[in-house]
DNA sequence: AAATTATATTTGTCCGGACGTATATAGGTT
DNA sequence: AACCTATATACGTCCGGACAAATATAATTT
């Protein structure tokens, strides 16, 4: 049954009201200035969305313009702006000047959101971390590495491999870190501080970081590693590759490290969107 | 010379001319209307973006109140605000209504989020994987799997052990899903279609998902299971805990997956927020 | 018919004003 | 001093209007 949207009361809900005919007595309600306890483009956004979800305006085709929804509901422009801004951010619509308003999605899209508000919760170490280069070398990628890293076997990158210790005596774990052969005198800056590598290079060679990828995966320690991080040969750990692409799509850096089990847990917290609804 | 809006068109900075003693003929400056190529919020915002990062207003101190803003650029509410809008977006400043404008971080936080389209994108599964229950039971769960769920030792739940298939010779991982006993019914449920379980939650008793946390980490598996998913015991795998909260807080259901090495890998994309800057 | 140009449409930016509501502050009362 | 109350402050909501810029559509020309 689900008469939803069919104004009855609810305690919010009558804010708007759709003008059908010519007019109704809105002398009072058009006057109205000023907000009362219920927001009218929220109540809009509710109506539009719900229109939107039973297929009033299906996904693809354009809905009302501005001035059309000011005329139906009877509110301002402004009203209509921050009900379809919400709408945006619900990731429902898209608008583009000239053009008017496309249905993106039936349904409020990106149900969580990650809240991510820092850096270091990207890349989940604290501060006081620090990197111990072991070995800093130019290299060609064997192909193991090139399908791990996503590139061709025998492309050169430098490599900086590298121990990440929370104090003397505990290592969290090995890291790899790949740069790109004209990025590779970097490697001295690598431990100085607690500066994480893309950031160094962002600063020193202008590139920008517009895209960040992370792989994890489960893997074994390779009997090298497995010496200095202090476990078994073939014990557990948990892989983390991480590549970071500036804005034409090119990886510049790639960092590969291993966590042996125990040591580290990665950790993401979704949050459900609460920009409407 | 070429007099748009006021002052002339630089490419974007002095869009915005601080009014300092008195007034400056502005006459026809202040009349203009209608926006040029440079949006007047864009350039405001940058400008207190950057007093804030030189310690003009310090962390945790309160900014000027809008009107002040606005007297002081001699510009709208609106530009105001807008500008504003984008600074909360970016995380350094927070709003209060009857309060003021409080200066929370000194750089633009959030610098990357993630892009998350749809619900299947943190499951992380095609749609045509397939649960297989394997065993139903209420349990009181021990210290070591207490500590891994986030409970205490000794509280009930109702486990459902699970094999999660791509095909039917393929087991992609073991999952281990806690309900709370009072949705211990929803059981028989799991595996009819390629719902996910605290969806069926969700829609069967009405509790929302509010905040989904979720651990990586690596570890190896244990002699039962691997049987089962046919690898060796002891070998590693990637655990991923998965936590339901809804809105008060409470968890109502946590999933413990088990991925044998190199059966699956965990992708996460993160683009750099376009919200301004 | 194809390309160009002119026009209309639609969203973006910006202004000034008004009132509501939440918070903070000052003042008075107990 | 603690509590309550009145006032001021500051952000939130909403209106109407205006021009700018990007796009789409119609008209014109080639």
């Amino acid at each position: 049954m689900k008469v939803i949207r069919g104004w009855v009361y609810s305690p919010l809900r009558p804010l708007l009201k759709e003008v059908s005919g010519d007019r109704m007595g809105n002398s009072e309600t058009q006057t109205r200035q000023g907000g009362p306890a219920g927001r009218r483009y929220q109540a809009l956004a509710d109506i539009l969305q719900d229109e939107i979800e039973t297929g009033v305006y299906p996904v693809g085709t354009r809905m009302p313009t501005e001035l059309e929804l000011c005329n139906r509901f009877s509110v301002s422009r402004f009203t209509v702006r921050e009900a379809l801004r919400r709408m945006i951010d619900n990731g429902m619509i898209l608008r583009r000047q000239g053009s008017g308003t496309v249905v993106v999605s039936k349904n409020p899209t990106t149900m969580f959101v990650q809240k991510l508000s820092s850096i270091d919760e990207l890349l989940q170490y604290s501060i006081d971390t620090r990197l111990k280069v072991e070995n800093s070398a130019s290299v060609e990628v064997d192909a193991k590495t090139a399908k791990m890293i996503g590139c061709d076997p025998g492309d050169a990158w430098h490599r900086i491999e590298s121990v990440r210790y929370l104090d003397e005596k505990s290592p969290i774990c090995w890291s790899d870190v790949y740069v790109r052969p004209e990025h590779q005198n970097i490697a001295d800056r690598i431990g100085e501080d607690t500066t994480p590598v893309f950031m160094v290079i962002e600063k020193e060679f202008g590139v920008v970081a517009e895209e960040v990828t992370m792989d994890l995966f489960a893997g074994s320690i390779e009997e090298s590693k497995a010496w200095v991080m202090g476990v078994k040969p073939g014990s557990p750990t948990l892989i983390i590759v991480r590549k970071y692409k500036d804005k034409t799509g090119r990886v510049f850096e790639v960092s590969v490290s291993e966590h042996p089990a125990g040591r580290f847990t990665f950790s993401i917290d979704l949050l459900r969107s609460s920009n409407s609804d």
